[in-house]
DNA sequence: AAGGTTACCTGCCCGC
DNA sequence: TGCGGGCAGGTAACCT
C-alpha cells in the first residue's frame, strides 16, 4: 500500500495524538505478521519521545533509549481510537497508553512487520544498513542516480524502486516521476543521458513533495491516521490509466510489465531512445 | 554482482 | 451463483 508520502502522512497524523504517551500494554491478535513481532515488555511504562519516518519505516524513540521500528507492507494501518472502541477485522496488535488512547495496528494481508533497536544503533540495523539515499535530501542528486545505477543494465524503473538506489519510491510514483520526466520505463538504467538523471531526481522529489501535500494517495485502502484517505490519486497522470488517453497528448497511454509490476507510461511523451 | 523468480497473505474483480 | 485465476501500494531470500 503505502509508498513514501502515505508513510510521511501516518508519521505526521500520528505525532500528536501519541507523542509523550507512556505505554501500559500490549496485546496482539497471536498471528504473525511478516516476522514473529519482538518482545514489547522492555517498552512497558516509557513514553514515546518521538515519532519519525525513515524510507517507508515508521520510527516510534521510546525514552529508554529504544526505538520500534515498524513497516506497513501493503495493507498496514494505525488507528489511535479510545481504549472502549471495538477491535476491527485484521486488527493485529493494540498498544494501551496511560491516557485511555490505543494505538491500533490493521493489517488485512499480513505484510507489515515491526522490530526493536537501540536508537543509536539504528544505522547497523539490516534493515537500514544497506538502504540509498532519501529521495527529498539533497545528497539525492543526478549525480548520485547516474554513478549508482552506472552499472545497471535493468529499467530505469526497476532502478528507481530499487532500496538499494533511492529509498520510498514505490510502483506509483516510480511510474508517475518517469512521466514528469519524459523518460521511458524500460530504458536501461545505465543508458540515460546526465542531464536525464537530473531531470528524473528532480521530478522524483516533486511528486512525492505533492502527493506528500495531498495527504498521499489512496487507491482502495490506505487511509490516514485520521481514518480518512489521502487525495493524491486524483492527480495521478498515468498510474492506472491503461488506455486511457494521454493528459498531454491524448494517445492512449500503455502498460507494461517489469519486474513483475505494472508500469504505465505514453510511448509518445516517454519515447525509448 | 546483478537480475530473475518465488514467497509471504487476504480480498476483490473478472471471465467462464 | 460459484469457482478459479490474476492482480494489488512491498521486501527479501533464493537461485543462476
Amino acid at each position: 500500500m503505502p509508498e513514501l508520502p502515505e508513510v510521511e502522512t501516518v508519521v505526521v497524523g500520528l505525532r500528536p495524538q501519541i507523542t509523550g504517551a507512556k505505554l501500559v500494554s500490549v496485546s496482539n491478535s497471536g498471528k504473525n505478521l511478516r516476522y514473529p513481532l519482538p518482545d514489547f515488555s522492555t517498552l512497558l511504562q516509557q513514553s514515546i519521545q518521538s515519532v519519525q519516518r525513515r524510507a517507508k519505516y515508521l520510527l516510534f524513540h521510546f525514552e529508554n533509549g529504544q526505538t520500534l521500528i515498524w513497516h506497513l507492507g501493503m495493507t498496514g494501518q494505525f488507528h489511535v481510537l479510545r481504549q472502549d472502541e471495538a477491535m476491527a477485522k485484521h486488527e493485529h496488535v493494540t498498544f494501551m497508553f496511560t491516557n485511555d488512547n490505543t494505538l491500533r495496528y490493521r493489517d488485512t494481508r499480513r505484510f507489515g512487520y515491526a522490530g526493536l533497536c537501540h536508537t543509536n544503533d539504528l544505522d547497523q540495523h539490516p534493515w537500514f544498513a544497506k538502504l540509498g539515499a532519501e529521495p527529498l535530501l539533497d545528497d539525492f542528486s543526478g549525480n548520485y542516480l547516474h554513478d549508482t545505477v552506472k552499472t545497471r543494465k535493468t529499467s530505469i524503473k526497476q532502478a528507481i524502486m530499487d532500496n538499494h538506489v533511492v529509498v520510498g519510491v514505490g510502483n506509483i510514483y516510480a511510474s508517475e516521476s518517469l512521466f514528469r520526466a519524459g523518460i521511458n520505463p524500460t530504458q536501461v538504467a545505465n543508458s540515460l543521458k546526465p542531464k536525464q538523471y537530473a531531470l528524473l531526481v528532480q521530478h522524483i522529489k516533486t511528486v512525492l513533495a505533492e502527493a506528500i501535500e495531498a495527504g498521499g494517495s489512496t487507491i482502495s485502502d490506505f487511509v490516514k491516521a485520521d481514518g480518512n484517505p489521502g487525495y493524491f490519486a486524483h492527480s495521478f497522470k498515468v498510474y492506472g490509466r491503461d488506455k486511457q488517453p494521454c493528459l498531454i497528448c491524448k494517445i492512449p497511454i500503455e502498460k507494461v510489465v517489469l519486474g513483475s509490476r505494472a508500469s504505465f507510461f505514453c510511448p509518445r511523451c516517454q519515447p525509448l531512445k
